[in-house]
DNA sequence: AATGCATAAAATATCGATATTTTATTGACG
DNA sequence: CGTCAATAAAATATCGATATTTTATGCATT
């Protein structure tokens, strides 16, 4: 842990956008993977190192990712890595299990053949990548990880608010960052994935909300005791 | 409109906290009340001169405002008052019907004597403060503005998630905006205020959503076309 | 040993200058 | 008249210095 927090991942070379913008997927990354670990100090002066820019965009990265709720910011104290907890964690899930409860009845009854297409694709991609990086010993596999994200968004995403699409990512990036976090074991869920989309694809809104429900819950339960270690 | 635009509403004196801080609370409040309007360009150098600080501070709030919903940043090119528009105004109501519904049933299910009584507290202050500022015409009453927010974040106060909440307080403060933002007839919402709360006091949820839905979705009828001829 | 105070060191937050990017303007050309 | 290119003006974004605040340290007192 401590060689991952102070080895720096990389600088902004071919800069698009903003430094501002760039530091801020940067650190936003470090946090939800772990490298950047729940409580700590986020020194202006070792960000400037780690990210190699100045305290300007620096500072404008971290008031964005304080309202995102994965940095705390307390006037003239600076900011700090949100701390988790199974409180916490079991907060987050709930919360989640009832948004994404209504998105994706609103979705499954507004949804089109196009969301339908986008969310078999989805789950097309997902279920070709490997869940592991490594076959003998389970190691985080990004790709896997981006295709997931992708799968649970499209099942909401004819829902047809902006604002519960954003909040359901908000939430679920949390709960990823709680996987990231736990000591994960080796789990293929993808079986359920499975059973959610054809209940989604086939329009059955209960069906679907009980699967994901269900699914949440489990991945949650898997990493109760770690988070309880790790906070 | 003009002249409430150009015209300073206060600098920070007696600051608390940060610049950063006091500019965001200020701007947020002169976006929400229309004193910066929908649409507006918001150039750093006149923000400087409005709000009496420096680059740096109005550039960090801009960015926390920006998360926020209320403002658009894009980069390279800056930040610009969210726009209104009728469609917009019609997801957000949806999406707080949503949203509160699932609040205000954990509520009812989850509140204790404590919630009960914060609830009756803030209704009681709500309905002794005049709508209206003036007697003879409508105009806004701030003291009631507050009072009114607070009562409706009074409802879902027992719903046990701070997500939850936070997201319902944006979506209040957003809807609000518009009411703020619209002609705005003479309206007394006591009745439904208080149907609202007597049913959550009840303990009769199907009840207290559907006069909460109403009420919400009542006051989008009364200013939707005032809302098109701004957008 | 615990508490309080003063001072030094470290960190946070802001300022103003300046580098970079965008927008506006003007003139040439088809 | 419309389009394109060059240039100037305006605005955005960042830098590094510095003012302000917080934290750490050392010493004295109870």
């Amino acid at each position: 842990m401590a060689s991952a927090t102070l080895e720096s991942p990389g600088k902004p070379d071919g800069v698009v956008g903003t430094l501002a913008s760039s530091v801020y997927d940067m650190m936003r990354k470090d946090i939800l993977k772990g490298d950047l670990p729940p409580g700590e100090k986020l020194r202006v002066e070792y960000l400037r190192d780690r990210y190699g820019v100045g305290a300007s965009p620096i500072r404008e990265a971290l008031n964005r990712l304080s309202v995102d709720g994965v940095v705390v910011r307390v006037d003239q104290k600076g900011f700090r890595v949100a701390e988790v907890s199974v409180a916490e964690l079991d907060e987050l899930i709930k919360t989640r299990c009832w948004l994404e409860e209504t998105a994706i009845r609103e979705s499954i009854a507004a949804g089109d053949d196009a969301w339908e297409e986008r969310l078999v694709l989805a789950f097309h991609r997902l279920s070709k990548t490997p869940r592991s990086a490594d076959q003998v010993t389970y190691a985080m596999n990004p790709d896997w990880e981006v295709l997931h994200r992708a799968f649970h968004l499209a099942l909401i995403g004819a829902c047809e608010s902006r604002w519960l699409i954003s909040y359901c990512e908000q939430l679920n990036d949390l709960a990823d960052r709680y996987r990231q976090l736990a000591a994960y074991p080796r789990r293929n869920e993808l079986d359920e994935h499975k059973a959610i989309m054809d209940a989604a694809v086939n329009r059955k809104p209960d069906d679907a909300v009980e699967v994901l429900v269900d699914h949440y819950r489990r991945t949650a339960d898997i990493i109760r005791d770690s988070v309880d270690q790790i906070s």
